[in-house]
DNA sequence: TTATAAAAGGATATTAATATCTTTTTATAA
DNA sequence: TTATAAAAAGATATTAATATCCTTTTATAA
């Protein structure tokens, strides 16, 4: 399971994303109100974000975040990385420290599959990818009270 | 990913499986030491496992750890479940409270294999089969330093 | 029946994750 | 050029997970 924060921070980004595309930039307030995240939380993770510049911002009057180009394609993968670290993909399952395909644990063999196949989703779905299921009606942000 | 505390439990368990097939009965300090686990804490897991009845115990001089008959054929699930509830296998991977095959959230459909892959391993593997694997030289325990 | 070995229970400590609050910096509109 | 709006930065608070320590209960061997 991915931590607090970094479901906060996919949220958030993909919801930058949303308002981007008409042309927004919102703002901390505006974010937290939307993803349903503690507002002073959510500034602090979108202050990781942008340090590590997966995200834009602009401070002032009229700021908010936004994304440059060349972050336009940022995968999972990428937002999980700067949130929490890679151990999700990386960690046994059984907690051991050696544990490989030829010193596996007992777990190794089915894990590694669905490791795997978490990884795969990390590194192929991107933040504009997720955005667009929602821009489309597929999939929706907020819980439907 | 589990939690460490539940790490220690799996371990733990099959530790005490494959030392009761040798008709011993391990105390604490024997399975913190044989899962690389801080003694203290490693009691304590073994005390919710044994209030839970996943395990018994024996106190006093010669007592340790083992199974009873109906705590044979323990699976991942039933540990996962009494050490940190059930969450990851209902959880959203996005966060959000109502995410289902109806209201879906963007990773839904990708992440839904994902978790009831790891479902399924939960509740077709048990104790006795990861040590019967470590038993028969499959697989390892222990890091091999 | 007493000393000892062992788990159970309770209290406390430490660390990491989550969360809040205040001050500072920066940009813009008036 | 000043007031205002906004993010950045820093300090602190709270909660949950991890970990340790001390005392109590229980069983057994001597």
């Amino acid at each position: 399971m991915l931590s607090k924060s970094t479901e906060y921070a996919i949220r958030a980004l993909v919801f930058v994303q949303l308002r981007n595309w008409e042309q927004k930039r919102p703002g901390v307030d505006e974010i937290a109100r939307e993803i349903e995240a503690p507002e002073a939380y959510t500034a602090k993770i979108l202050q990781i974000l942008t340090k590590h510049k997966l995200l834009g911002s602009a401070k002032g009057r009229g700021g908010g975040f936004f994304f440059g180009e060349n972050q336009s394609s940022l995968t999972l993968y990428d937002v999980i990385h700067v949130m929490e670290g890679d151990a999700c993909f990386h960690k046994c399952g059984f907690g051991l420290k050696s544990c490989n395909d030829n010193n596996p644990c007992p777990l190794h063999d089915k894990y590694v599959v669905v490791r795997d196949g978490f990884f795969e989703i990390a590194k192929t779905e991107t933040i504009s990818a997720l955005s667009d299921s929602i821009r489309r009606g597929d999939a929706v942000l907020n819980r439907i009270v």
